[in-house]
DNA sequence: GTAGAGGGTCTTTTT
DNA sequence: GACCCTCTAC
């Protein structure tokens, strides 16, 4: 156990053994990052610091528990239990529930998750009678964040001159209003969002210093993990809890910042030092995890940003093969590429389903991959995209839940008053909304007492019949959640809300599928109960249950150890690694996106995300674009991504730059371009091609012509002869017959000599002309 | 009060 | 191609 320190390289010991006072670590990719955050704690615990002392901060509950883990090795497990680990959220929300009552919430309040938020926005911009096309939910929401994160209350919206300015320019004047509106829904509904959480603990460390004292004390060593992530709401509270003892250290990779999106702000790690000028810093600059060609591949790409600290990642790992670089057709022709690679390099090499990664820039990627492995027989898994907790028979039931925990749940109320139904519609929901509104009580304050409220209503006697019978099935359930662990409650009000007599109705796949969704559901709740009542400490409750399904993300769910190929955005695997990584959709307007193309600063955020892919390779890993791409369910044309380009040819190994029927996109006006057939050259110099036609693409003002040439540069009609020999991928050798077909749909019939003969379409089918 | 059809919008990433 | 909203017919 005392050994640990043996297992560092120099840097890594320096920075472990430096406890006290302020610290910095510039982690590198591949560098051992958590290996020194987790041996800094022990080290920590070692030399006499209280377990209870320390906090640190993750960026994903799944980070945090697996270094508990190891750290529980090395100091026990005991030791290991006392020590406040996990994501900003989760640590906040579990102080909130003691000190939120100071701002006048319920301690029991509830996680509002992005969809509940949507839906508060959109109830908002209809109160408001705003017209949604101007003021649209999402755009608000994004915009209210920003606020919030930067600590812009309400009130100091209204002071800040400019932000209005800049709403009432943007067309959207009443930004104030709406933003008013959310935060008293919500605050009406003892809701808090993801941001309340960060922004209620900075307004409660501000106004009692009492409570910061308390925590300042209590945490005496503080830890933050991918600081490069952090926001400016969060990075407040670090300040602030840190600043009696200046005992923090912050790790991180400036060159993996890729959250700016959610607010991140890089400039937190860049002025650290600023911030504690007697901050000691340390780089880890060798790489364990990737071969040569990696590194050096995605030195290439990150050493184009002109924001960074300096550093210098090396390995000294084995050189490692080139990266191949796959140019698809179609999207589908991409994902068939690598589910035969994964096939491939499991058959001849022994990599098992779980070495393999397929990441992409946004979750609609998946689908064409999904197609391909099923067809393969390939087991996958995806993460990400619809969490299961975000589904809705998911949500329907814990929506029933919620109410119990916090009767003034508003979404969670009018999301199950009427489901399944019992006749309470809309206009009778309108007529309580009003009158609640007007006494200024909670829907369920009015439905709880009918006696008095009922008449004033508006509505039928049978009508409040049905309300009384709903709200006295959900005080039933109250009683129930008083005497019975979670898992039988949750069935309990499963069956007698009739939730699952009405899944169990639905006999196609979808309800099957709901209906086991459900069973799940249940099952967690089982295995929370169990869990918790074990740990000491635990909080077997139903409310901890809701927090922690709230801040659950999908990469925590810890789906039994199965042997699968992992499908996920760029963006959740950071801080993963696997033998083998396909990084998929190199293109341009795909990867980097077209929303980030418009600043500097976007742009770079783009490349470090694809440095981020590139280095969660181990072994080996693949790049592919495709020339054309199902999107909005439309196919478009596509170029290669410029990040490319940005990587010498030396560490890459081009597939298959120009097969002869190149996709014929008959979407352009090719008369505008005119065309100097450059086919010939394409094709025996392929190579050369690819090289001259990626250094054209960085000149803005080439970039129509070069993709005229990519449409019909090539065409079939121009290449392939009948008679002519040809070898293709799958069928092998063979000869032209016939040709056939419009000019952006050409065929050509082909006899093979073992495939006999086949019809292909050659925007499709790659095919080489043997001379 | 409900169900089903049709039409418009949207997707970049997530605690 | 998914989702949400609105409209229409019962």
């Amino acid at each position: 156990m005392a050994n640990y320190l043996d297992e560092l390289n120099e840097v890594q010991k320096l920075a472990v053994q430096a406890t006290q006072g302020p610290v910095m670590v510039i982690a590198g990719a591949g560098s051992g990052k958590t290996r020194v955050l987790t041996y800094r704690i022990a080290h920590l615990i070692n030399n006499g610091v209280d377990a209870f002392n320390i906090l640190a901060l993750t960026f994903t509950n799944k980070a945090a528990r697996e270094m508990k883990e190891r750290i529980a090795k090395v100091v026990g497990e005991s030791e290991a239990k006392s020590i406040w680990m996990g994501t900003f959220h989760s640590v906040f929300a579990r102080i909130l529930r003691v000190e939120a009552p100071r701002l006048g919430y319920p301690s029991n309040f509830t996680i509002y998750d992005q969809q509940d938020a949507l839906s508060v926005m959109r109830k908002v911009i209809k109160d408001l009678q705003l017209d949604i096309d101007v003021y649209k939910p999402k755009t608000l929401l994004h915009r209210i964040s920003q606020f919030k994160n930067n600590l812009i209350t309400v009130r100091a919206y209204y002071n800040n001159p400019e932000l209005m300015d800049a709403d009432a320019a943007a067309l959207k004047p009443k930004t104030g209003e709406v933003y008013q509106a959310y935060v008293e829904r919500c605050f009406k509904s003892g809701a808090m969002d993801f941001d309340d959480l960060l922004l209620r603990t900075n307004e409660i460390l501000t106004r009692f210093p009492e409570v910061l004292a308390k925590y300042q004390e209590r945490f005496k060593y503080i830890l933050v993990d991918e600081y490069q992530d952090t926001n400016h709401s969060q990075y407040l509270i670090v300040k602030a809890l840190a600043s009696r003892y200046e005992n923090i250290c912050v790790v991180g990779d400036d060159a993996q910042s890729i959250y700016a999106f959610r607010g991140a702000n890089i400039r937190n790690i860049l002025n650290f030092k600023k911030d504690y000028n007697d901050a000691q810093s340390f780089a880890l600059e060798q790489n364990y995890r990737s071969t040569q060609n990696i590194v050096n591949a995605a030195n290439n790409i990150i050493k184009n940003n002109r924001d960074q600290l300096e550093k210098n990642v090396w390995t000294a790992n084995q050189e490692g093969n080139k990266i191949p670089v796959y140019r698809a057709l179609t999207d589908a022709d991409e994902a068939r590429f690598i589910t035969s690679k994964i096939f491939e390099l499991k058959m001849n090499e022994n990599f098992q389903e779980e070495d393999f990664a397929i990441l992409y820039r946004t979750n609609a990627q998946s689908r064409a991959l999904e197609e391909a492995l099923r067809k393969k027989n390939i087991p996958y898994r995806i993460y990400g995209g619809i969490s299961f907790f975000q589904r809705k028979e998911i949500k329907d039931l814990v929506s029933y839940l919620r109410l119990l925990v916090n009767k003034k749940d508003e979404e969670a109320l009018l999301r199950i008053i009427n489901y399944p139904k019992r006749g309470i519609g809309d206009s009778t929901i309108q007529k309580l909304l009003v009158y609640a509104d007007e006494h200024h009580l909670s829907l369920f304050e009015v439905m709880e007492n009918l006696n008095q409220h009922g008449p004033r209503l508006g509505v039928s006697s049978g009508v409040i019949k049905k309300l009384h019978d709903f709200t006295t099935m959900i005080q039933s359930f109250g009683v129930l959640l008083k005497n019975n662990n979670i898992y039988d409650l949750g069935l309990q009000i499963a069956k007698q809300s009739g939730l699952l007599n009405t899944l169990r109705e639905d006999e196609t796949p979808e309800g099957i599928t709901r209906m086991e969704n459900l069973q799940e559901l249940l099952n967690s709740m089982q295995g929370y109960a169990e869990e918790q009542e074990q740990l000491e400490g635990g909080d077997p409750s139903l409310q901890g249950f809701l927090e922690n399904i709230a801040l659950a993300t999908d990469a925590d769910n810890e789906n039994e150890d199965s042997n699968k190929v992992a499908l996920m955005t760029v963006h959740l695997a950071k801080g993963l690694e696997f033998p083998v990584v396909f990084v998929a959709g190199l293109e341009e307007n795909l990867f980097p996106s077209q929303m980030n193309l418009n600043t500097r600063q976007e742009l770079e955020e783009e490349r470090r995300l694809f440095y981020v892919a590139l280095t969660r390779a181990e072994q080996q890993a693949f790049l592919t674009y495709s020339v054309s791409r199902a999107r909005w369910g439309k196919i478009i044309d596509a170029e290669p991504s410029r990040f490319l380009e940005e990587i010498d040819d030396k560490f890459l190994d081009w597939v298959n730059p120009a097969p002869i029927s190149t996709f014929n996109n008959s979407g352009l006006d090719e008369s505008i371009f005119g065309g100097q057939p450059i086919s010939h050259f394409e094709r025996k110099r392929p190579k050369d091609f690819q090289k001259k036609k990626l250094n054209l693409s960085s000149k803005k003002d080439l970039k129509p012509l070069e993709k005229a040439k990519i449409q019909q540069g090539v065409s079939a009609h121009q290449e392939l002869k009948v008679g002519q020999k040809v070898i293709h991928d799958r069928f092998g050798r063979g000869e032209v017959k016939a040709l056939s077909g419009e000019p952006s749909n050409e065929k050509a019939t082909i006899l093979f000599e073992t495939s006999g003969e086949k019809n292909l379409l050659l925007k499709f089918a790659k095919l080489r002309i043997l001379n």
